[in-house]
DNA sequence: ATAGTAATGAGAATGAATCTCATTATACGA
DNA sequence: TCGTATAATGAGATTCATTCTCATTACTAT
């Protein structure tokens, strides 16, 4: 099965668990953000998916979003991006160029061992955002 | 010297550095940045500030952030936080109750070591913001 | 099929952040 | 010290991502 399909059917699970029903514009809204590699922001949803309001593109990210299903990341720009979290746990963060505005995400090991040796007593740790700011090739 | 007046007087020399004037409606953004332990919001600079324009606190922060003297930091909120940056590159990380949106700083040596191992051809890397997610001992 | 109610979408409202522009303050040379 | 150039300011308007409202629609279980 491939990656987004995983995803997909993983998203739709939980949702029924979660007691909501299956309604067409938040499956769009999931099967969007499942073809996505990297984040994409609320108004790229809803500019995508005609006849899906913009309420219900907030809406179903929200509940995404309280699901573990989706994880919200700020890149810089005017507006917040969003990507799936894999069920697995295996993700990405990202580095952005804070003259362009371009963003590229990468993966590191070291880092997310790092990461996960972390504890704080009076914490239970969930999720981390990692963001690497710099100068691109071409701002250089 | 404390770290407070440490970093005001690196503040005012970057200032001048950058032939910007000494003005007082700045001068006092960065004295009041330089009383906080851990990140303030713009518009709680603009109400500590009376007779501080909104404006001249947004323009104030844009340029010590140029001057690599702020940093933005995404604490869950509805409105960033900004907070100093030491020059000796001494800084912390922080830690987000997604439930109530306490926040809590934290350091980690093995945490910077893993960051400043990480290189990515065509980048050149400035800073990086760490931020956790989880639940806090009032909201488990 | 029907009832019960979760979910939706158009549009209004909110609010952080940005922009405008007339006025003021600062730096610097005379 | 004075005058000039212009950086800087602040009130208010504006933008625009996000949230809210509420009448209507569409799931789901019976
Ligand atoms: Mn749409
Ligand atoms: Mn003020
Ligand atoms: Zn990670
Ligand atoms: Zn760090």
């Amino acid at each position: 099965m491939s990656e987004e399909n995983e995803w997909s059917e993983y998203a739709a699970r939980l949702i029924a668990d979660a007691g909501l029903r299956r309604s067409t514009p938040r499956q769009r809204v999931i099967e969007l953000l499942a073809e996505q590699s990297c984040a994409i922001t609320a108004l790229q949803i809803d500019a995508a998916l005609d006849g899906v309001g913009r309420a219900t593109v907030y809406r179903a990210i929200e509940q995404l979003e309280e699901l573990g299903l989706v994880h919200k990341v700020d890149l810089g720009g005017s507006a917040f991006g969003y990507e799936k979290l894999e069920p697995s746990g295996h993700h990405h963060h990202h580095i952005v160029c804070d003259d362009c505005g371009k963003v590229e995400p990468f993966e590191d090991e070291a880092l997310e061992d790092a990461i996960h040796d972390i504890h704080r007593k009076g914490f239970k740790l969930e999720t981390h955002e990692v963001t690497l700011h710099g100068h691109c090739a071409d701002c250089s």
